[in-house]
DNA sequence: CCAAAAGTGTTAGGAGTACACCCATGG
DNA sequence: CCATGGGTGTACTCCTAACACTTTTGG
């Protein structure tokens, strides 16, 4: 009989770079691999309830963006048997988070998707799947606003933007394209980390 | 524990209208309401695997387009327990095609996208998925022309587009957009169906 | 006053869209 | 010769991309 799984890929933002959280597993097979968190879909729950559940035992967070990328299927992707795993992707801003202390898994961090580790199974492949629906997605959605603190700079707007797409874009282009959207509201307020003058604070408004 | 299948929607060019073929229930639950094909996932198959037995089974052919769409998984979307399902998409050209005679379902037959029959299961919500995702890829990608037999005309090609986006286009734009790409590859041949100049063939060419 | 980051317009090229007439063939 | 479908070009609009200097603040 086949059973199934639900493997949750968690994206954030540290330091300008996007980074995925995975975990380093504690039971054979693969023991000691670093793996995307996962786990088996319950009898009573739906796929994204299973995805989400995953996702709060990991991190804590709920209310978070949460998407499903693909299911894998290949016989052998794991050796103990016939699992079959629904990969899903979830976006979560910096700010929000604190791992959650005690989790099943040994050990837990994020990693540049740049510079990942080896993986255990078919995750790197899941890994880069995920990776191209999020760029793919960028443009075309809100998705990337999820990463962001609910007030953010256009600096800091356009980091995102940078750090998801592995590229440079140009800040007056890409100032204009955001504001024609009307995606973002510009609020009242300033703030001004380093040297330098303030940045205007923005919110995102799904409403206009 | 949780049972797996695959359904697959089964696309094909009728009549200048985009039809999909449906399976009438021989047994309870919706016992003689239209379904997608589909069966169980087997022990030592890919999901990609059960996706194209399930289509050989029904429709005698292999070698054509099939995609990956979504795994559907609510708990009670099936009356008879848990059932997790992968839908998959397939399209076929006209001519290649010969429905199987004695296959499981006790009735097959093609229905037009625009007017489906009510629908067992979630199945009209997965038709739908099918649909949006069809029409997304076509501008973007060249599996359209997995519905035209080997060499088609242009006038082909467009009322292919148009079957599948649902509306008209203009046919200068549509054949200027088509040669630009280089994708099409012009022969010697022409043909003539009715009356009228006979219109150059051409045909698919993915090295370009 | 100097360093550091924020903020701002114009131009050129390419993509998409609207639109009307002549051509080749069969009957 | 006429009915039928095949085949062609131009102009306008909009989006994208390239590009450099001024403004505001803290130290």
């Amino acid at each position: 009989m086949v059973r199934v799984t639900v493997d949750v890929l968690i994206f954030t933002l540290r330091e300008r770079a996007l980074h995925v959280l995975l975990v380093k597993r504690g039971i054979p097979p693969f023991l000691g691999r670093w793996a995307i968190p996962g786990g088996f879909v319950h009898e009573r729950e739906s796929l994204d309830e299973a995805a989400l559940r995953e996702l709060c035992e990991e991190t804590g967070v709920s209310q978070v963006y949460l998407e499903q990328l693909y299911a894998f299927g290949a016989p052998k992707r794991d050796p103990r048997g016939r699992v079959i795993t629904v990969a899903y992707m979830a976006l979560i801003a910096s700010d929000r988070l604190y791992l959650r202390a005690g989790t099943d898994a040994a050990e837990a961090r994020w990693w540049p998707v740049s510079a990942p580790p080896p993986l255990a199974f078919d995750h790197a492949d899941i890994l880069g799947f995920a990776i191209d629906r999020l760029r793919g997605k960028l443009a075309h959605s809100t998705l990337g606003f999820q990463l962001l603190a609910p007030r953010f700079t256009l600096a800091e707007l356009q980091t995102m933007h940078e750090a998801v797409l592995g590229r440079r874009l140009d800040k007056r282009n890409f100032r204009r394209r955001i504001l024609e959207t009307k995606l973002v509201k510009p609020l009242r307020q300033h703030r001004s980390d380093a040297g330098g003058r303030p940045a205007r604070l923005y919110r995102f408004d799904r409403a206009t």
